[in-house]
DNA sequence: TTTTGAGTTGTTCGA
DNA sequence: GTCGAACAACTCAAA
Protein backbone atom coordinates (compact mmCIF):
# COMPACT_ATOMS: atom_id res chain seq x y z
CA UNK A 1 0.00 0.00 0.00
CA UNK A 2 3.14 2.36 0.36
CA UNK A 3 3.13 4.82 -2.19
CA UNK A 4 6.06 3.72 -4.56
CA UNK A 5 7.50 7.65 -5.57
CA UNK A 6 7.69 9.90 -2.53
CA UNK A 7 5.43 13.22 -3.27
CA UNK A 8 6.94 15.85 -1.65
CA UNK A 9 5.57 19.03 -0.12
CA UNK A 10 1.64 18.20 -0.33
CA UNK A 11 -1.29 18.94 1.68
CA UNK A 12 -4.06 16.22 2.66
CA UNK A 13 -7.31 17.46 2.75
CA UNK A 14 -9.07 14.58 4.61
CA UNK A 15 -12.85 14.23 3.83
CA UNK A 16 -14.95 13.19 6.20
CA UNK A 17 -18.62 14.31 6.43
CA UNK A 18 -17.92 17.12 3.82
CA UNK A 19 -18.53 15.24 0.67
CA UNK A 20 -18.60 18.87 -1.44
CA UNK A 21 -16.32 20.90 -3.85
CA UNK A 22 -18.33 23.60 -2.99
CA UNK A 23 -18.20 26.07 -0.04
CA UNK A 24 -15.75 23.64 1.82
CA UNK A 25 -13.52 26.31 3.30
CA UNK A 26 -10.73 23.34 4.34
CA UNK A 27 -10.39 22.00 1.01
CA UNK A 28 -11.02 25.56 -0.44
CA UNK A 29 -8.14 26.42 2.27
CA UNK A 30 -5.87 23.31 0.83
CA UNK A 31 -6.06 24.36 -2.34
CA UNK A 32 -4.85 28.09 -1.40
CA UNK A 33 -1.72 27.08 -0.20
CA UNK A 34 -0.95 26.59 -3.99
CA UNK A 35 1.01 23.10 -3.29
CA UNK A 36 -0.33 20.03 -4.72
CA UNK A 37 -3.72 18.44 -3.18
CA UNK A 38 -3.85 15.33 -2.20
CA UNK A 39 -7.90 14.11 -1.37
CA UNK A 40 -7.81 11.10 0.88
CA UNK A 41 -11.06 9.57 2.10
CA UNK A 42 -10.47 6.96 4.72
CA UNK A 43 -12.72 4.40 5.83
CA UNK A 44 -12.59 3.64 9.19
CA UNK A 45 -14.29 0.85 10.47
CA UNK A 46 -12.23 -0.43 13.70
CA UNK A 47 -12.30 3.10 15.69
CA UNK A 48 -16.11 3.65 15.04
CA UNK A 49 -17.60 1.43 17.49
CA UNK A 50 -21.11 0.15 17.70
CA UNK A 51 -22.02 3.59 15.63
CA UNK A 52 -20.59 2.62 12.54
CA UNK A 53 -22.30 3.21 9.54
CA UNK A 54 -25.57 1.20 9.09
CA UNK A 55 -26.59 -0.23 5.55
CA UNK A 56 -28.24 2.17 4.44
CA UNK A 57 -25.41 5.09 5.31
CA UNK A 58 -23.03 2.54 3.58
CA UNK A 59 -25.05 2.71 0.18
CA UNK A 60 -25.35 6.44 0.59
CA UNK A 61 -21.69 6.15 1.32
CA UNK A 62 -20.55 4.53 -1.37
CA UNK A 63 -22.38 6.83 -4.34
CA UNK A 64 -21.63 9.95 -2.72
CA UNK A 65 -17.73 8.25 -2.92
CA UNK A 66 -18.35 7.63 -6.78
CA UNK A 67 -19.74 11.07 -7.12
CA UNK A 68 -17.05 12.65 -5.54
CA UNK A 69 -14.24 11.38 -7.34
CA UNK A 70 -16.04 11.85 -10.80
CA UNK A 71 -16.06 16.19 -9.82
CA UNK A 72 -12.52 15.71 -8.56
CA UNK A 73 -11.56 13.58 -11.61
CA UNK A 74 -12.98 16.62 -13.58
CA UNK A 75 -10.08 19.03 -11.97
CA UNK A 76 -7.53 16.83 -12.54
CA UNK A 77 -7.43 15.59 -9.32
CA UNK A 78 -8.30 12.00 -7.32
CA UNK A 79 -9.57 10.46 -4.51
CA UNK A 80 -7.26 8.40 -2.42
CA UNK A 81 -9.26 6.05 -0.38
CA UNK A 82 -7.91 4.41 2.23
CA UNK A 83 -9.09 1.83 5.49
CA UNK A 84 -7.75 1.40 8.48
CA UNK A 85 -7.70 3.47 11.87
CA UNK A 86 -7.49 6.91 10.68
CA UNK A 87 -5.08 8.68 12.66
CA UNK A 88 -2.52 6.25 11.52
CA UNK A 89 -3.21 6.02 7.74
CA UNK A 90 -2.92 9.64 7.00
CA UNK A 91 0.02 10.49 9.23
CA UNK A 92 1.50 6.95 6.79
CA UNK A 93 0.45 8.78 4.07
CA UNK A 94 1.92 12.11 5.08
CA UNK A 95 5.09 10.83 5.74
CA UNK A 96 5.25 9.06 2.22
CA UNK A 97 3.55 12.38 0.48
CA UNK A 98 6.07 14.72 2.30
CA UNK A 99 2.87 16.22 3.82
CA UNK A 100 3.29 18.95 6.32
CA UNK A 101 -0.53 20.11 6.35
CA UNK A 102 -3.72 18.35 6.37
CA UNK A 103 -6.85 20.43 6.05
CA UNK A 104 -10.54 18.77 7.18
CA UNK A 105 -13.45 20.29 8.53
CA UNK A 106 -14.95 19.98 11.84
CA UNK A 107 -16.67 16.68 13.32
CA UNK A 108 -19.16 17.05 16.26
CA UNK A 109 -19.84 13.09 16.93
CA UNK A 110 -16.91 11.56 19.87
CA UNK A 111 -15.57 9.49 17.35
CA UNK A 112 -14.92 12.35 14.93
CA UNK A 113 -13.80 14.90 17.91
CA UNK A 114 -11.34 11.82 18.92
CA UNK A 115 -10.10 11.56 15.27
CA UNK A 116 -9.09 15.26 15.56
CA UNK A 117 -7.13 14.25 18.70
CA UNK A 118 -5.42 11.11 17.68
CA UNK A 119 -4.58 12.58 14.10
CA UNK A 120 -2.82 16.10 16.22
CA UNK A 121 -1.13 13.72 18.76
CA UNK A 122 0.19 11.71 15.86
CA UNK A 123 1.47 14.40 13.30
CA UNK A 124 3.38 16.29 16.27
CA UNK A 125 6.73 17.94 14.75
CA UNK A 126 5.96 16.65 11.52
CA UNK A 127 2.62 18.01 10.12
CA UNK A 128 0.10 20.59 11.13
CA UNK A 129 -3.56 19.74 11.11
CA UNK A 130 -6.14 22.67 10.20
CA UNK A 131 -9.16 22.65 10.66
CA UNK A 132 -12.46 24.41 9.38
CA UNK A 133 -15.98 24.87 10.43
CA UNK A 134 -18.89 24.57 7.34
CA UNK A 135 -20.61 21.69 8.53
CA UNK A 136 -23.36 23.96 11.14
CA UNK A 137 -24.23 27.43 10.95
CA UNK A 138 -23.19 27.62 14.40
CA UNK A 139 -19.94 26.31 16.11
CA UNK A 140 -21.95 24.52 19.68
CA UNK A 141 -19.68 26.53 22.03
CA UNK A 142 -20.38 29.79 20.28
CA UNK A 143 -23.82 29.45 21.34
CA UNK A 144 -24.14 29.76 25.45
CA UNK A 145 -27.11 31.12 27.22
CA UNK A 146 -25.87 34.33 29.59
CA UNK A 147 -24.81 32.40 32.46
CA UNK A 148 -22.16 30.86 29.55
CA UNK A 149 -23.87 27.32 29.89
CA UNK A 150 -24.95 25.31 26.97
CA UNK A 151 -28.90 25.55 25.92
CA UNK A 152 -31.13 23.07 26.84
CA UNK A 153 -34.39 24.38 25.34
CA UNK A 154 -34.34 24.75 21.32
CA UNK A 155 -36.55 28.49 21.17
CA UNK A 156 -34.02 30.07 23.43
CA UNK A 157 -31.17 28.64 21.33
CA UNK A 158 -32.55 29.28 18.18
CA UNK A 159 -32.79 33.09 19.41
CA UNK A 160 -29.46 33.49 20.32
CA UNK A 161 -28.23 32.22 16.60
CA UNK A 162 -30.36 34.44 15.23
CA UNK A 163 -28.26 37.06 16.77
CA UNK A 164 -25.16 36.06 16.00
CA UNK A 165 -23.74 37.55 12.71
CA UNK A 166 -25.30 36.13 9.47
CA UNK A 167 -23.59 32.96 8.15
CA UNK A 168 -20.82 34.14 5.87
CA UNK A 169 -21.49 33.30 2.68
CA UNK A 170 -20.67 30.03 0.68
CA UNK A 171 -17.31 30.13 -1.09
CA UNK A 172 -18.01 28.79 -4.89
CA UNK A 173 -16.11 25.21 -5.86
CA UNK A 174 -12.51 25.34 -6.82
CA UNK A 175 -11.76 25.37 -10.51
CA UNK A 176 -8.81 23.69 -10.20
CA UNK A 177 -6.79 21.73 -8.00
CA UNK A 178 -2.71 20.88 -8.58
CA UNK A 179 -1.68 17.43 -8.55
CA UNK A 180 0.94 15.87 -7.37
CA UNK A 181 3.85 14.55 -9.52
CA UNK A 182 2.78 10.87 -8.55
CA UNK A 183 0.11 9.56 -6.80
CA UNK A 184 -0.11 7.60 -3.50
CA UNK A 185 -1.61 4.50 -4.09
CA UNK A 186 -5.30 3.57 -2.84
CA UNK A 187 -8.24 1.20 -2.76
CA UNK A 188 -11.02 0.40 -5.33
CA UNK A 189 -14.07 1.87 -4.02
CA UNK A 190 -15.58 -1.46 -5.41
CA UNK A 191 -13.44 -3.70 -2.98
CA UNK A 192 -14.92 -1.96 0.36
CA UNK A 193 -18.25 -3.65 -0.32
CA UNK A 194 -20.49 -0.92 0.96
CA UNK A 195 -23.29 -2.29 -1.48
CA UNK A 196 -25.46 -4.51 -0.22
CA UNK A 197 -25.04 -8.20 -2.08
CA UNK A 198 -26.95 -11.45 -1.60
CA UNK A 199 -29.51 -9.55 -1.57
CA UNK A 200 -28.93 -6.67 -2.95
CA UNK A 201 -31.86 -4.62 -1.63
CA UNK A 202 -30.71 -1.01 -2.70
CA UNK A 203 -33.80 -1.10 -5.32
CA UNK A 204 -35.59 1.44 -3.50
CA UNK A 205 -32.93 3.57 -2.55
CA UNK A 206 -31.54 4.26 -6.42
CA UNK A 207 -35.02 5.22 -6.90
CA UNK A 208 -35.57 7.77 -4.62
CA UNK A 209 -32.25 8.97 -4.28
CA UNK A 210 -29.41 10.59 -6.43
CA UNK A 211 -26.23 11.09 -3.68
CA UNK A 212 -23.29 13.50 -4.56
CA UNK A 213 -23.45 16.87 -4.52
CA UNK A 214 -25.35 17.28 -7.75
CA UNK A 215 -28.24 15.63 -6.43
CA UNK A 216 -28.02 17.59 -3.15
CA UNK A 217 -28.25 20.54 -5.16
CA UNK A 218 -31.13 19.87 -7.31
CA UNK A 219 -33.25 18.95 -4.17
CA UNK A 220 -32.42 22.43 -2.73
CA UNK A 221 -33.19 23.75 -6.37
CA UNK A 222 -36.73 22.17 -6.32
CA UNK A 223 -37.61 22.82 -2.56
CA UNK A 224 -36.90 26.65 -3.11
CA UNK A 225 -38.72 26.55 -6.52
CA UNK A 226 -42.17 24.20 -5.33
CA UNK A 227 -42.04 23.39 -1.87
CA UNK A 228 -40.90 26.62 0.43
CA UNK A 229 -43.61 28.68 -0.21
CA UNK A 230 -46.00 25.64 1.04
CA UNK A 231 -43.85 24.56 3.50
CA UNK A 232 -45.74 25.71 6.76
CA UNK A 233 -48.60 23.18 6.02
CA UNK A 234 -47.29 20.74 3.58
CA UNK A 235 -44.26 19.70 5.47
CA UNK A 236 -46.62 17.67 8.03
CA UNK A 237 -48.27 15.50 4.88
CA UNK A 238 -46.26 12.59 4.34
CA UNK A 239 -48.59 12.20 1.43
CA UNK A 240 -46.89 15.69 -0.73
CA UNK A 241 -43.55 16.38 -1.51
CA UNK A 242 -43.69 19.36 1.03
CA UNK A 243 -40.46 18.66 2.73
CA UNK A 244 -37.14 19.35 0.88
CA UNK A 245 -35.75 15.29 1.68
CA UNK A 246 -32.06 17.45 1.75
CA UNK A 247 -31.43 15.45 5.28
CA UNK A 248 -29.21 12.79 3.56
CA UNK A 249 -27.71 15.23 1.62
CA UNK A 250 -26.76 17.58 4.84
CA UNK A 251 -25.18 14.59 6.54
CA UNK A 252 -23.03 13.65 4.40
CA UNK A 253 -21.85 17.10 3.29
CA UNK A 254 -22.68 17.13 0.09
CA UNK A 255 -24.47 20.60 0.08
CA UNK A 256 -23.40 23.11 3.60
CA UNK A 257 -26.10 24.36 5.56
CA UNK A 258 -24.56 27.73 4.55
CA UNK A 259 -25.54 27.38 0.80
CA UNK A 260 -29.28 26.70 2.43
CA UNK A 261 -29.40 29.71 4.72
CA UNK A 262 -28.12 31.90 1.70
CA UNK A 263 -30.29 30.44 -0.96
CA UNK A 264 -33.60 31.04 1.45
CA UNK A 265 -32.22 33.86 2.46
CA UNK A 266 -31.85 35.74 -0.84
CA UNK A 267 -35.70 34.27 -1.80
CA UNK A 268 -36.78 36.14 1.21
CA UNK A 269 -34.57 39.60 0.44
CA UNK A 270 -35.80 39.15 -2.83
CA UNK A 271 -40.00 38.87 -2.36
CA UNK A 272 -40.13 40.27 1.00
CA UNK A 273 -43.11 39.84 2.79
CA UNK A 274 -44.70 37.20 0.83
CA UNK A 275 -43.94 33.62 1.05
CA UNK A 276 -41.85 34.19 4.54
CA UNK A 277 -43.34 31.69 6.69
CA UNK A 278 -41.78 28.53 4.16
CA UNK A 279 -38.40 29.97 4.50
CA UNK A 280 -38.53 30.91 8.01
CA UNK A 281 -39.78 27.95 9.13
CA UNK A 282 -37.46 25.48 6.90
CA UNK A 283 -34.39 27.44 8.43
CA UNK A 284 -35.68 26.77 12.05
CA UNK A 285 -35.41 22.97 11.12
CA UNK A 286 -32.22 23.80 9.93
CA UNK A 287 -31.75 25.29 13.55
CA UNK A 288 -32.84 21.94 14.93
CA UNK A 289 -29.80 20.27 13.27
CA UNK A 290 -27.53 23.11 14.80
CA UNK A 291 -29.67 22.12 18.10
CA UNK A 292 -29.21 18.66 17.75
CA UNK A 293 -24.95 18.61 17.15
CA UNK A 294 -25.26 21.63 20.34
CA UNK A 295 -26.78 18.34 22.52
CA UNK A 296 -24.27 16.34 21.05
CA UNK A 297 -21.20 18.14 21.34
CA UNK A 298 -22.49 19.03 25.38
CA UNK A 299 -23.66 16.24 26.14
CA UNK A 300 -21.74 13.16 24.27
CA UNK A 301 -23.41 10.05 26.03
CA UNK A 302 -27.08 11.45 24.78
CA UNK A 303 -26.71 8.28 21.70
CA UNK A 304 -26.51 5.64 24.30
CA UNK A 305 -28.00 6.86 27.77
CA UNK A 306 -31.02 9.13 28.30
CA UNK A 307 -31.08 12.45 29.24
CA UNK A 308 -32.59 12.73 32.01
CA UNK A 309 -31.28 10.42 34.28
CA UNK A 310 -34.57 9.42 36.02
CA UNK A 311 -35.44 7.36 32.89
CA UNK A 312 -32.82 4.78 33.47
CA UNK A 313 -35.74 3.68 35.79
CA UNK A 314 -38.38 3.52 33.61
CA UNK A 315 -40.39 -0.22 33.51
CA UNK A 316 -39.80 -1.13 29.86
CA UNK A 317 -41.46 -4.06 28.67
CA UNK A 318 -39.16 -5.86 26.24
CA UNK A 319 -40.68 -7.92 23.60
CA UNK A 320 -39.09 -9.22 20.68
CA UNK A 321 -41.89 -9.69 18.72
CA UNK A 322 -43.23 -6.36 19.19
CA UNK A 323 -39.97 -5.30 18.38
CA UNK A 324 -40.25 -7.29 14.72
CA UNK A 325 -44.24 -6.60 13.72
CA UNK A 326 -43.17 -2.70 14.30
CA UNK A 327 -39.26 -2.92 11.86
CA UNK A 328 -41.07 -4.83 9.53
CA UNK A 329 -44.04 -2.83 9.43
CA UNK A 330 -47.24 -5.13 10.74
CA UNK A 331 -48.53 -3.41 13.23
CA UNK A 332 -51.83 -2.92 12.14
CA UNK A 333 -51.96 0.57 12.14
CA UNK A 334 -52.63 1.62 8.35
CA UNK A 335 -49.86 4.83 9.56
CA UNK A 336 -46.89 3.13 11.31
CA UNK A 337 -46.94 0.34 8.80
CA UNK A 338 -46.53 2.48 6.16
CA UNK A 339 -43.86 4.52 7.76
CA UNK A 340 -41.97 1.37 8.69
CA UNK A 341 -42.24 0.26 4.91
CA UNK A 342 -41.35 3.48 3.53
CA UNK A 343 -37.93 3.36 5.88
CA UNK A 344 -37.64 0.08 4.82
CA UNK A 345 -38.14 0.66 0.79
CA UNK A 346 -36.51 4.16 0.38
CA UNK A 347 -34.00 4.72 3.29
CA UNK A 348 -35.81 7.37 4.87
CA UNK A 349 -39.06 8.53 6.67
CA UNK A 350 -41.37 11.28 6.01
CA UNK A 351 -40.99 13.98 9.85
CA UNK A 352 -43.95 13.84 11.00
CA UNK A 353 -44.40 10.17 10.56
CA UNK A 354 -40.90 9.13 12.38
CA UNK A 355 -43.14 11.32 15.02
CA UNK A 356 -45.52 8.76 14.96
CA UNK A 357 -43.83 5.67 14.20
CA UNK A 358 -40.86 6.57 17.69
CA UNK A 359 -44.55 7.01 19.71
CA UNK A 360 -45.77 3.81 18.79
CA UNK A 361 -42.85 2.24 19.68
CA UNK A 362 -41.49 3.96 22.96
CA UNK A 363 -45.51 4.37 24.09
CA UNK A 364 -48.11 2.06 22.84
CA UNK A 365 -45.35 -1.21 22.75
CA UNK A 366 -42.98 0.32 25.83
CA UNK A 367 -39.56 -0.51 23.58
CA UNK A 368 -36.82 1.08 24.77
CA UNK A 369 -35.98 4.07 22.44
CA UNK A 370 -32.66 2.55 22.04
CA UNK A 371 -33.81 -0.46 20.12
CA UNK A 372 -35.76 2.21 17.67
CA UNK A 373 -33.14 4.65 17.31
CA UNK A 374 -30.82 1.58 16.47
CA UNK A 375 -32.87 0.31 13.71
CA UNK A 376 -33.15 3.55 12.49
CA UNK A 377 -29.63 3.60 12.32
CA UNK A 378 -29.14 0.91 10.21
CA UNK A 379 -32.42 1.69 7.40
CA UNK A 380 -32.00 5.51 7.23
CA UNK A 381 -30.26 6.97 4.64
CA UNK A 382 -29.80 9.87 6.44
CA UNK A 383 -28.71 8.50 9.87
CA UNK A 384 -27.03 10.58 12.26
CA UNK A 385 -25.78 10.52 15.48
CA UNK A 386 -27.44 13.56 16.69
CA UNK A 387 -30.29 13.80 15.30
CA UNK A 388 -31.07 10.09 15.90
CA UNK A 389 -30.33 10.71 19.53
CA UNK A 390 -31.78 13.66 19.82
CA UNK A 391 -35.30 12.70 18.36
CA UNK A 392 -35.96 9.61 19.71
CA UNK A 393 -35.23 11.28 22.92
CA UNK A 394 -37.37 13.75 22.78
CA UNK A 395 -40.34 11.48 21.47
CA UNK A 396 -39.62 9.03 24.70
CA UNK A 397 -39.83 11.70 26.69
CA UNK A 398 -36.23 11.59 28.38
CA UNK A 399 -34.27 14.13 25.81
CA UNK A 400 -33.96 17.70 26.77
CA UNK A 401 -36.36 19.78 25.84
CA UNK A 402 -38.42 16.83 25.64
CA UNK A 403 -42.36 16.07 24.76
CA UNK A 404 -44.76 16.47 27.56
CA UNK A 405 -45.36 12.37 29.23
CA UNK A 406 -48.78 12.63 28.37
CA UNK A 407 -48.19 13.47 25.26
CA UNK A 408 -49.02 10.13 23.47
CA UNK A 409 -49.51 10.48 19.54
CA UNK A 410 -52.79 8.80 18.47
CA UNK A 411 -51.78 6.12 15.02
CA UNK A 412 -55.39 6.44 14.23
CA UNK A 413 -56.29 10.56 14.58
CA UNK A 414 -52.57 11.39 13.23
CA UNK A 415 -53.31 9.43 10.08
CA UNK A 416 -56.53 10.70 9.43
CA UNK A 417 -55.43 14.12 10.08
CA UNK A 418 -52.23 14.24 8.33
CA UNK A 419 -53.01 11.58 5.35
CA UNK A 420 -56.87 12.50 5.42
CA UNK A 421 -56.84 11.19 1.70
CA UNK A 422 -55.07 8.07 2.40
CA UNK A 423 -52.43 8.84 -0.50
CA UNK A 424 -49.72 7.51 2.38
CA UNK A 425 -50.79 4.48 3.32
CA UNK A 426 -52.36 3.68 0.34
CA UNK A 427 -48.78 3.89 -1.46
CA UNK A 428 -47.06 1.70 1.13
CA UNK A 429 -49.54 -0.70 2.55
CA UNK A 430 -51.10 -1.45 -0.65
CA UNK A 431 -53.22 -4.32 0.57
CA UNK A 432 -55.75 -1.93 1.92
CA UNK A 433 -55.91 0.38 -0.73
CA UNK A 434 -59.37 -0.67 -1.64
CA UNK A 435 -60.59 0.67 1.51
CA UNK A 436 -62.83 3.94 1.72
CA UNK A 437 -61.24 6.80 3.57
CA UNK A 438 -63.61 6.39 6.05
CA UNK A 439 -61.90 3.23 7.52
CA UNK A 440 -58.60 3.60 5.89
CA UNK A 441 -56.64 3.82 9.03
CA UNK A 442 -58.82 1.72 11.41
CA UNK A 443 -59.84 -1.02 9.32
CA UNK A 444 -61.03 -3.13 12.08
CA UNK A 445 -63.66 -1.07 12.53
CA UNK A 446 -64.67 -1.30 8.98
CA UNK A 447 -67.95 -3.37 8.85
CA UNK A 448 -67.11 -6.81 7.51
CA UNK A 449 -68.96 -6.50 3.68
CA UNK A 450 -66.36 -3.38 3.50
CA UNK A 451 -63.73 -5.75 4.27
CA UNK A 452 -64.48 -8.11 1.58
CA UNK A 453 -65.63 -5.71 -1.02
CA UNK A 454 -62.03 -4.17 -0.30
CA UNK A 455 -59.96 -7.78 -0.34
CA UNK A 456 -58.75 -7.47 2.97
CA UNK A 457 -58.79 -10.18 5.67
CA UNK A 458 -57.80 -8.71 9.02
CA UNK A 459 -55.25 -11.12 10.71
CA UNK A 460 -54.63 -12.53 7.16
CA UNK A 461 -54.13 -10.24 4.21
CA UNK A 462 -53.46 -7.50 7.06
CA UNK A 463 -52.78 -7.82 10.53
CA UNK A 464 -55.18 -7.05 13.64
CA UNK A 465 -53.75 -4.15 15.78
CA UNK A 466 -51.08 -5.76 17.69
CA UNK A 467 -52.23 -3.46 20.81
CA UNK A 468 -55.71 -1.56 21.73
CA UNK A 469 -55.04 2.15 21.45
CA UNK A 470 -56.77 3.06 24.39
CA UNK A 471 -54.99 0.48 26.14
CA UNK A 472 -51.94 1.31 25.40
CA UNK A 473 -52.36 4.93 26.49
CA UNK A 474 -53.30 3.83 29.67
CA UNK A 475 -50.46 1.19 29.76
CA UNK A 476 -47.72 3.86 29.05
CA UNK A 477 -49.35 6.82 31.89
CA UNK A 478 -49.07 4.46 34.49
CA UNK A 479 -45.18 3.21 33.18
CA UNK A 480 -44.46 6.93 33.85
CA UNK A 481 -46.12 7.42 37.21
CA UNK A 482 -44.50 4.09 38.61
CA UNK A 483 -41.25 5.39 37.07
CA UNK A 484 -41.69 9.02 39.33
CA UNK A 485 -42.93 7.00 42.28
C1' DT B 1 -31.09 35.56 44.57
C1' DT B 2 -35.69 35.49 43.34
C1' DT B 3 -39.22 35.80 40.19
C1' DT B 4 -41.53 35.10 36.06
C1' DG B 5 -42.89 33.42 31.65
C1' DA B 6 -42.34 29.93 28.54
C1' DG B 7 -41.72 25.47 26.62
C1' DT B 8 -41.90 21.97 17.98
C1' DT B 9 -44.67 18.63 16.50
C1' DG B 10 -51.06 16.13 21.30
C1' DT B 11 -55.23 13.77 23.19
C1' DT B 12 -59.28 13.37 25.69
C1' DC B 13 -63.25 14.79 27.97
C1' DG B 14 -67.16 17.32 28.90
C1' DA B 15 -69.93 21.34 28.06
C1' DG C 1 -69.51 18.79 15.61
C1' DT C 2 -66.86 22.33 18.06
C1' DC C 3 -64.44 24.36 21.70
C1' DG C 4 -61.80 25.07 25.85
C1' DA C 5 -59.68 23.05 29.63
C1' DA C 6 -57.14 19.53 31.83
C1' DC C 7 -53.41 16.64 31.57
C1' DA C 8 -48.11 17.75 36.13
C1' DA C 9 -45.01 19.63 37.46
C1' DC C 10 -40.54 21.06 36.24
C1' DT C 11 -36.69 23.21 34.30
C1' DC C 12 -34.77 26.52 31.75
C1' DA C 13 -33.42 31.21 30.65
C1' DA C 14 -33.72 35.88 31.28
C1' DA C 15 -34.89 39.86 33.92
Amino acid sequence: MRSGAAVTGSVIHLFRQDLRLADNAALSAAIALGRPVIPVYILDQESSGPWAPGGASRWWLHHSLRSLETSLAALGSRLILRRGPAAEVVSSLAADCGAHTITLTRGYEPDAVQLEQDLRAALVGSAEVKRFGGNLLQEPESIASLSGRPYKVFTPFYKACLKQPAPRAPIAPPKAIAHPKAWPKGDDLADWGLLPRAPDWSGGLAAEWTPGEAGAAARLDRFLAEAMAAYPTDRDLPGRLGTSRLSPHLHFGEISPRTCWHRVQHILDRDSGKGDAGGQAFLRQIGWRDFSAHLLHHWPQIPDSPFKPEFAAFPWADSAEALAAWQRGKTGYPIVDAGMRELWHSGWMHNRVRMIVASFLVKHLLIPWQAGEAWFWDTLVDADLANNAAGWQWVAGCGADAAPYFRIFNPILQGEKFDPAGDYVRRWVPELAALPDLYLHRPWEAPPEVLAQAGVTLGDSYPHPIIDHKAARARALMALQSMKA
